[in-house]
RNA sequence: GCCGGGGUAGCUCAGUCGGUAGAGCAGCUCACUCGUAAUGAGCAGGUCAGGGGUUCGAAUCCCCUCUCCGGCUCCA
């Protein structure tokens, strides 16, 4: 007689079925559309195929593709149906990794000879994987021991280093996740079609059933990537794509993307004039053009206003400095690599040695020194020192990006010191700060990240970063947002909080970063006086509100696409007279709106037809079209267009709409 | 830095087999005087990223440098 199990449903019943019933089955027990769309299960929260027997009284969830565990299942099974096609198509082509990843999957290849793959093979592959979808070949799960999966893999190094490094107990989270098996054995799939082994692949799995329940797919570009990220490693070739659980959901992907290139803050950049990196004057080095710096103007302005009333006091401090402040820091040691090459200056002196002088990449130290000037009472703690800095950092050549990573760029860095006492509640109240600030550029949908010791590259004992940690994490909690771990994430000499935001088109931004540092101030000795007539060291805490101001305008640009708020758009009101009998009029208006502060520009007859100009100034995202006529000129009016509406107000009184733009602007809408 | 792909007018791009460069938009001039997303005509605009090589001849083929793009690695 047959052993029963209990098999408990996400809906909390349960049902009893023969041991050795499949997920499918049971999801066929339940409903016929659940076992048609079901590609997966999990069991007591553990990733097992459809046809894997259940053996024990177990919670069973059955996964299907409209779901994030279930595109993470159709996208892994994409990968290796390209994996497959790249292998049928490129005799002796090397597997290496393929999983599924955010929105898609990819797989590294190294092809025979160095060859590589080019935008032609991605679509010949795609060709053969949709044959292979065709074909319906079912995914057979079978485990292997590790002398046996060597062999299988005899001619795919990549894959035996996974199998040796798992048998050797090296494996990281990754190898254990590619290799699956339970610890004497690994897992791998066969992708079988009438009997016949098309393909197999060293996997963790689970797969849909069949190729054929996949097909909602898209490869998107090929890359470089080094075999397990090692930059002195070899270089694979690397495929990407996208798979979704239907023609639909992909279809609103691929127009996700097509979004996010329109809101490209590198051609908005150029299309709003707003600013560029002529090559004369170097990688990653930008100049901002009349627009561009007028919002910057805007943005720099309204923090300043900020940080005045928060208590910050301003601080400057010069570009260049002798090395021996980076060398106290112990930048020297770490980011040599990613400092503009030294200056050596003086070197006819008396001892030839010279002297030595960096370009800075960052302010800390000179704002240490500031604080080292005179000695410190606990009565002036917290001393919170705000500059607008201009750091220099050579990034590397191949990550210079747009505004977002570059090599000359102004933080809005703030170095707060307060004894330990006050250190709970200045990152709390720092925290609300930097929040509060940055939902008024708009942003506020909001995570916070908590980045931990970095491994092997961090000053101080394991005490103090606990310590650090844990204050930083107090001061996160409570504040009603999702606290994420960044394990290893945190600088050299201390952990941080990030805040992350979403944009209007959800993607993730890190924006502020809050670091606490005990090693400067040791490092620096620094001081102050305590109310009991001893010296103590006081606590550092670094933070950068925009992280750095080029870095902020391009997530701005492309929050908004480059559509502004009137707040902080360069022109706010553009007035169109009809006719040139209507100029004088329209100047009245532009008058009027600059004796009131607003930033208003006049297009007149000249440059162009009604239609052609109106069409230029919504081409320029301009909040405020005002159209002016005879109408207007005799009543004291305007016709108004507001962005985003194709339906203009006519007869509107200037009074009414001067009331309604300064309202818009004083609220930051 | 590494892998791959690019650089032709301000912008977007075409340019065949190696035979000294073309369009649209933008700009300028003139005409049009117009109520809501492109009026018409004309003009002007290029050391084909820079340098070297091959060739009778190079935007085109080769090499180097700069620079951009997609990734990888990195990001104080």
């Amino acid at each position: 007689m047959s052993q029963q199990i209990t098999v408990e449903l996400p809906d909390g019943t349960s049902r009893e079925y023969v041991s050795g019933t499949t997920p499918a089955e049971v999801a066929a027990s339940i409903g016929t559309r659940l076992a048609q769309a079901a590609v997966a299960a999990k069991a007591d929260g553990e990733w097992i195929d459809l046809a894997r027997p259940l053996d024990h009284d177990v919670a069973l969830q059955i996964v299907v593709p409209a779901s994030d565990e279930g595109r993470e299942v159709l996208r892994h099974s994409t990968a290796h149906v390209m994996a497959e096609a790249v292998t049928r198509l490129f005799p002796g082509a090397k597997v290496a990794i393929g999983p599924a990843i955010a929105d898609g999957f990819y797989y590294d290849f190294d092809l025979p000879d160095g060859r590589t793959f080019s935008d032609d093979d991605l679509a010949r592959i795609e060709d053969e994987m949709r044959a292979i979808v065709k074909a319906d070949q079912r995914f057979e799960r079978s485990e292997l021991t590790y002398d046996d999966a060597l062999a299988l893999f005899a001619d795919q190094p990549y894959k035996r280093e996974i199998i040796e490094k798992v048998r050797s107990g090296a494996a990281d989270a990754e190898d254990a996740g590619e290799a699956g098996g339970d610890g004497a054995a690994v897992s791998v799939y066969r992708n079988v079609v009438d009997g016949d082994v098309a393909f197999v692949d060293l996997c963790r799995g689970p797969h849909v059933p069949s190729t054929g329940k996949l097909g909602a797919f898209k490869l998107l570009k090929v890359a470089g990537a080094y075999w397990r990220g090692n930059e002195k490693g070899p270089m694979l070739q690397r495929i990407y794509g996208t798979a979704w659980e239907s023609k639909a959901a992909l279809a609103e992907h691929l127009h996700r993307l097509e979004e996010a290139e329109r809101r490209d803050h590198r051609r908005l950049g150029v299309e709003l004039d707003l600013f560029s990196f002529p090559e004369e004057i170097g990688s990653g080095l930008a100049v901002f053009h009349p627009k561009g710096a007028l919002v910057r103007r805007i943005m720099e302005e309204y923090s300043r206003q900020r940080h005045e009333a928060s208590d910050y006091q301003f601080v400057n401090s010069p570009h260049i400095t002798k090395e021996g402040l980076f060398q106290t820091s112990g930048h020297l040691d770490w980011f040599a690599d990613s400092m503009f090459p030294p200056m050596h200056l003086d070197e006819g002196g008396q001892d030839g040695a010279g002297t030595t002088y960096y370009l800075k990449p960052m302010n800390c130290p000179f704002h240490i020194l500031i604080f080292k000037h005179r000695t410190r009472s606990y009565r002036e703690l917290p001393q919170r020192f705000f500059e607008f800095g201009t750091v220099y950092r050579y990034e590397k050549s191949g990550v210079v990006h747009g505004l977002t990573r570059v090599r000359g760029l102004t933080q809005d860095d703030a170095h707060i010191f307060c004894t330990k006492e006050q250190m709970a509640g200045e990152l709390s109240s720092l925290l609300d700060f930097v929040l509060d600030v940055l939902r008024d550029y708009g942003l506020d949908d909001f995570y916070l990240e908590l980045s931990t010791k970095p491994p092997g590259k961090a000053a101080g004992t394991d005490e103090e970063w606990d310590e650090a940690t844990e204050a930083l994490r107090d001061a996160a909690q409570g504040k009603g947002l999702a606290l994420v771990l960044d394990v290893g994430g945190g600088a050299f000499y201390g952990p941080k909080i990030s805040v992350q935001a979403k944009d209007a088109i959800g993607r993730t931004w890190q924006m502020s970063t809050i670091q606490l540092d005990f090693q400067m101030p040791q490092r620096f000795d620094m001081q102050y006086v305590g109310a009991d007539n001893e010296r103590h060291r006081p606590v550092m805490i670094h933070r950068a509100l925009f992280g750095s101001v080029e870095r902020f305008f391009a997530v701005l640009v492309e929050h908004y696409a480059g559509a502004f708020p009137a707040w902080l758009a360069p022109v706010q009101v553009t007035v169109l007279p009809v006719s040139d009998r209507h100029d004088p009029y329209g100047f009245r208006i532009v008058d009027r709106l600059v004796a009131e502060g607003f930033r208003a520009e006049m297009v007149d007859g000249s440059s162009g037809q009604l239609g052609s100009r109106i069409r230029r100034a919504k081409t320029e995202k301009v909040p405020y079209i005002l159209v002016v006529g005879d109408s207007d000129v005799d009543n004291g009016t305007v016709g108004v267009n507001a962005r985003g509406s194709n339906d203009p107000e006519r007869d509107v009184h200037v009074d009414a709409f001067v009331e309604r733009l300064a309202a818009e602007v004083l609220e930051h809408r």
